[in-house]
DNA sequence: CCCATAAAGATGTATACACATCTATTGCAG
DNA sequence: CTGCAATAGATGTGTATACATCTTTATGGG
């Protein structure tokens, strides 16, 4: 009801976007019993194949320890498969074949959710809201 | 050291930037034991002088129930005076003194850090993204 | 006036997140 | 080789976040 108001910090703007987004992703994937948190770790692994927790935590700007408890739970679900690196302090992780099945799920809502929002911001205004944030994600 | 890699999610995008942000906002935070999060209910409130917890949750598009917990810290901590509104299921903010004294104190670092972000992304582009977040945190 | 429904928050519970600290490794200086 | 610093991740703790459910209060229809 109340307009919605421009608040001044940027880190306050992004993070009440952040929480507008996540409620219509978590909305989107309800019905699979998925959040957007874990679809997106869903997808990172897709897109790496296999990777170390370090590795993932410094891909997606998180904390590894953060990692250690969302990934312990996935793993209860059969998502996802961890084996020791070489370095055996190393956990390496890659998607089970339940997972994949999972993430082929999810992409079926994600990817109609992403294209209702592409369209309505159109795809130069999409595209640069895409690089802004990845850009955020190093750089400041 | 893996170079950033591009999410093709939006809600991904913007929780890993928020993510990032929340990291050298809280940095510059801490020296006053405060992160950004409490900061941005002290400006809120700073912004509106009164407002009651829901309409609170509105502005910042968060749970209502959420903001009870955080109000709680933050009312054990002085910075927050509450009163029963006319309707008594309601309760309305405001600051302290000691509220105010606690915002002007942050607002030195979080002003600088500001500065430093705007003349890192250029005042126009700077702009424009809070206006784009502000502008997602309803429509979406 | 009385009841049914709705609204505002509180509480229970679960996930998300970071930091401090701990353990197990690794790698390196000597 | 040895010992020590650095790294990967686990664990403890505290905050942030949402949803389901509950209580209290308001409101509207009879």
């Amino acid at each position: 009801m109340p307009p919605n108001i421009a608040l001044p910090c940027l880190c306050a703007s992004f993070r009440r976007a952040s929480r507008a987004l996540t409620q219509v992703y978590d909305d989107a994937l309800r019905p699979l019993g998925l959040r957007v948190t874990q679809f997106t770790i869903l997808q990172a692994l897709a897109l790496t194949s296999e990777i170390s927790q370090g590795e993932l935590g410094h891909l997606l700007v998180m904390d590894s320890t953060t990692l250690t408890r969302t990934l312990r739970l996935m793993r209860a679900r059969g998502w996802i498969e961890e084996r020791p690196g070489k370095d055996r302090r190393e956990r390496w992780l890659r998607l089970s074949a339940a997972g994949q099945k999972q993430l082929q799920r999810a992409t079926v809502p994600w990817e109609s959710l992403q294209d209702r929002l592409r369209s309505r911001f159109g795809a130069a205004r999409w595209n640069r809201l895409l690089q802004t944030a990845t850009e955020m994600s190093h750089g400041v």
